[in-house]
DNA sequence: GTATGTGCAAACTTTTTGCACTTCG
DNA sequence: CGAAGTGCAAAAAGTTTGCACATAC
């Protein structure tokens, strides 16, 4: 997922958000890093080439393109947040030795879980959405 | 997930334990609430009871306890750990408005998952377990 | 008796806040 | 120009650490 500085510009536009060069390289770095990186991960991606800025501002424009459903917060078992570039619907690989995280898409399986609840109804729920923690190991390659 | 006493001291003698008084008002607390409870509010549950325990004390008892697999931790988008009295693999609903989180389980979903994966392997990845994060709203009862 | 566990206070890490200054549109 | 965004420093929130004292077995 390489987006374009235009690409990125544009989602800042299309959201309201103004175009800043911190926004710029927070959302090109999440792109680049593409693992799911925490703020001091991003900070430490840009930090030769945007030296100055400020970690406080790091997580404020993270709140921002969070609440603008420009990234969204991956859950993990740490005390730490990190972010992933895909807002939409997607499931996740969690490496259970390390803590690496990969983004996991298939069609297929979503429609087989929206079959399955759809016949078992969980009670007094309603649900949105289903994400997959799929834990395991990755292989070498 | 009502555990008498004896279960609970049982539960600290098999995994070699030693059975104090701070991890037996833990380990039960954790199940009372059974509502994936963080290190403060496992601390505000036991402080009429158990006024003198140290938040120290309540950290170290807790990675102790994860430790031997008697809790494990509930992944979330937060930088608050929580905890889970169900060791065992199983699912989540999380409530996304409050922070509410209930535990899942069906067999017949599992069963599913495991068939599916079977059949759409996933390169590079070995699966060790899946678990679903089910983001909704509790329906008011 | 000895290994293990607990309490306390201080330190550490990550995140948030308030406010003056700056910048985008 | 005005609203929105950034930087800084201080504070907050959550967790960890080291060590003396206490307790389980």
């Amino acid at each position: 997922m390489k987006l374009s500085v235009n690409q990125i510009r544009d989602r800042l536009v299309e959201k309201g958000l103004k175009v800043t060069p911190q926004r710029m390289a927070i959302l090109e770095a999440i792109y680049e890093l593409n693992n799911h990186p925490t703020a001091e991960m991003i900070r430490e991606h840009i930090k030769d080439t945007h030296p100055g800025i400020a970690s406080a501002t790091i997580y404020k424009v993270l709140d921002a393109l969070e609440e603008k459903q420009l990234v969204s917060r991956v859950k993990t078992e740490k005390d730490i947040k990190r972010y992933d570039g895909i807002a939409e619907n997607h499931h996740h690989l969690y490496n259970t030795e390390s803590d690496e995280i990969k983004d996991y898409e298939n069609p297929e399986l979503d429609k087989l879980l929206a079959a399955f609840f759809k016949k078992n109804n969980i009670d007094d729920f309603e649900i949105e959405e289903i994400k997959l923690q799929i834990n395991g190991k990755f292989l070498k390659t």
